[in-house]
DNA sequence: TCTGGCACTCCAGCGGTCCGAGTGCCAGCA
DNA sequence: TGCTGGCACTCGGACCGCTGGAGTGCCAGA
C-alpha cells in the first residue's frame, strides 16, 4: 500500500529530525523540512497512526512526537544501506591506531577515538583469554617456595600471577618446568588447557608432578577468575552534554553501571566480528541502561570474536553513523592484534 | 589577640557547616549550630572582617557566607589534627584490598575503594617505571627477525614491546641473549638501565652486539615514552551527585580533562609517601579543574614514592576526611607491592 | 568589646497571564 | 477514497509582579 510506505518514511523523518534537533517534532516542522510530498495535515494522520501503533509518541497534549524505542527498533531495522565512513573518517582512524605500541595501548587508542567519532561513550573489552592461544609461559622464581607465572597470548595480552609451590624449588627445576609447560601449552587454545592439564601431570617426571599441578590449576583459575572483566571505557564526558536533556533522572546510575564493568559484558557476550547488535532502551535488561542504547560489535580475524567493541549513548543517537563507526574500529583492531 | 583566635575558629566552623550542608551560612545558624560563646552580631563582624581578608565571600549580598579558596587553604593548613579512620574504615579496606590477585587488580581495587570512602573521583597511578626495578626480562621469538620483549619489574609492572632485530636469529641465540640481559639487568633499577646498556654492548660477544643494542634501545623508550600515562579513574559517578550544585558549569571539561590523564599526572609529580598534598580551585594551573581541589599522595615502601594516588572533588569537600582516606589507602598499597 | 535592635536588601517561590506550537476534527475537493 | 485547508482547542513555557524570609550592616547602649 501506497500509505504504509509514506508512513515509514514519515517515521524515519522523525527519527531522523528529533536525533539532529532533540525537540519534540510536528508535522508542520515535519513538512517544511523533509519532501515527503504531502500537506502537513495528512502527516498529522499518519502519525495519529503511528502513534496509535506504538512507534511514536507525544510528551505532553500540544507537543510535536518523539519516537518511542519500538519506533527506533523499527527504524534500525529498516536501516538496510550501510552508511561508509567518510574519507577523513577513515584516514583519522588510521592515523589514530597506527603507532599503538602495545596491547594495552591499541585498546586505549581504539577506545578514544570511537569516543571521538560517535561523541557517545565508548567502551572496548580486553581479547577473551579462553579464545586466544598461549604464545609463551614464564615462571620467574620469586623464592624457593613462590613462582611468578607470567602468560603471554597471541593477542598480546599479559596475565601474571604469583604460585605457590607445595616443594622448595632450585632454578634448574624451574628451567625444566618451563620447557615442559611450554612444549605442551605454547600455540594451544586456552580453552583447551583444562583438557591438556590433567594428562601432563600425568606424564611429568615424578619429581615435577607437584609444580606441574600447582602451575596449572593457577593458570585454570586465571582463565575461568574475573579476568574476563577488563573493560575500558572512554568518552564519559559526552554524558556531561546535555545530561538533563538526553537521560531522565541523571547520569549517575548509568555511569555506575558502565563502571561496574559486569552489565556491560553481559551485553558483550554474544557478540560477532561483523554482525552489529543494537539494543534499544528499555530493551536492556539492566535497569540503569533502560534510558540508553548500546550499539557492538566483536573484533577478531576469526569468525570467532576475540572481544566486543561498542558504544553507548541516549536512545536517540545517530545508529546509522555509530553501527558504521563501531564496525569499521572493530575491523581495523581485528587488522592490528592478527598482525602482532 | 583573643580576636585572632575566634575568628579563625569561626572560619571554620562555616568551612564545616558549608561542607555539610551545601548552603550559604548566616550569623544565626553558626551562633547556634556552633557554640562559639559569642552573639550573631559579634559573629557578623568576624564575618565583616574575614571577607575583607578574602577568606569568605558572600554569592549576594543577602544571602550567607562561602569560602573561598583562600579560605580553605588557611582551614587546610591548620589543619594539624589528622582525622584517624573509623574502625570500620580499617577494615573495609583490608577487607576490600586484601585476596588482590596481581597488580592491575591491586590498583583496580584501590581506586574503587578510594571513591567509595571519598564520595569522590578516585585516581591511581602505576607505579612509575623509572623507580622500579627488573625482576625478569623474557624474550619470546614471534618470528626471525621480531622478538617480543617483555619486561616485569618488582612492582608487579609487566610491559611488553616488539623488537625488530637487525639481523636473522635463531633460538639458541635468543636463549643467550636472554641470559645475557638478565643477568645484567635483574635487580637494578630502571632509571639506571640507560647508563647499563652501553657498556653492556660493547662488552657482549660480536654476534650478539647488534641483538643487545636493539633490545636496549627498545627498553629504554619504554622507559621515557608515554607509559608513565597510566592512571586508573574510579568513581566518576561521584561527579553526578550535584552536578550543577557543586560546579559551575558543567562536569564536562573536568571528566576530558581526568580522561586527558596527563593534567591530573602533572599534579602527581612530585608526591611523596606520607606527605598528603592539597591543590584547591584556583590554585590548579590546568583551567578545568580551577572549580576542583585535588588530594594527593604517593605510595611506595622507600622515600621515593612509585606512584601516586588520590582523590578530585569541589572544592566544597571534606578535606580531613579525604585526607585520612588518601593516606590510608597509600600506605597499604605501599605494603602490598613491597610483599608481592 | 560585645550585644540587641532596626532598617535595608535581595533572592526564591508562587500565582496569574499570555503566546505559540501543535493537535484533532470536519467539510470540501480530485 | 484519500488528500487538503481551515478552525477551535489544549497545554506548556516564558514572563511578570508580589511577598516572605533570611541575612546583612550599622548604631547606640551595656
Amino acid at each position: 500500500m501506497a500509505h504504509d510506505d509514506r508512513r515509514l518514511r514519515v517515521l524515519r523523518a522523525i527519527v531522523q529530525d528529533y536525533v539532529s534537533t532533540n525537540d519534540p517534532v510536528g508535522s508542520k516542522a515535519l513538512a517544511a523540512r523533509y519532501d515527503l510530498g504531502v500537506s502537513p495535515a495528512t502527516i498529522r494522520n499518519d502519525m495519529a497512526v503511528l502513534e496509535e501503533e506504538g512507534y511514536i509518541t507525544q510528551p505532553h497534549t500540544s507537543a510535536g512526537r518523539v519516537p518511542t524505542d519500538k519506533g527506533y527498533r523499527f527504524f534500525v531495522d529498516r536501516l538496510n544501506t550501510v552508511k561508509p565512513l567518510s574519507a577523513a573518517e577513515r584516514t583519522a582512524i588510521e592515523k589514530f591506531l597506527d603507532g599503538a605500541v602495545d596491547l594495552h595501548d591499541v585498546l586505549g587508542r581504539s577506545v578514544r577515538l570511537l569516543a571521538q567519532l560517535t561523541r557517545q561513550v565508548a567502551v572496548v573489552q580486553y581479547p577473551t583469554l579462553s579464545r586466544s592461544a598461549v604464545r609463551h609461559l614464564e615462571l620467574v622464581p620469586l623464592s624457593t617456595s613462590r613462582l611468578l607465572m607470567v602468560l603471554i597470548t597471541d593477542t598480546g595480552r599479559v596475565e601474571q600471577r604469583v604460585v605457590e609451590v607445595p616443594v622448595d624449588t632450585e632454578s634448574e627445576t624451574v628451567a625444566e618446568l618451563r620447557t615442559l609447560l611450554n612444549a605442551a601449552f605454547t600455540g594451544a587454545k586456552l580453552a583447551e588447557a583444562s583438557d591438556k592439564a590433567p594428562g601432563l601431570v600425568e606424564n611429568a617426571p615424578p619429581h615435577l608432578r607437584p609444580l606441574v599441578a600447582a602451575v596449572s590449576a593457577t593458570l585454570l583459575e586465571t582463565l575461568v577468575e574475573p579476568s574476563e572483566d577488563r573493560l575500558v571505557i572512554g568518552g564519559t564526558a559526552n554524558l556531561a552534554h546535555g545530561s538533563t536533556l538526553d537521560f531522565p533522572g541523571t547520569v549517575r546510575p548509568l555511569l555506575e553501571a558502565l563502571e561496574e564493568q559486569v552489565v556491560v559484558l553481559r551485553l558483550m557476550a554474544e557478540v560477532d566480528p561483523g554482525a552489529v547488535i543494537v539494543s534499544i532502551g528499555e530493551e536492556n535488561q539492566h535497569e540503569a541502561l533502560t534510558g540508553a542504547s548500546f550499539v557492538s560489535v566483536g573484533y577478531g580475524s576469526g569468525e570467532e570474536a576475540l572481544g566486543g567493541l561498542g558504544v553507548v549513548g541516549p536512545t536517540r543517537m545517530d545508529y546509522a553513523g555509530n553501527m558504521a563507526a563501531v564496525r569499521a574500529v572493530a575491523r581495523y583492531v581485528g587488522h592490528l592484534l592478527a598482525e602482532s
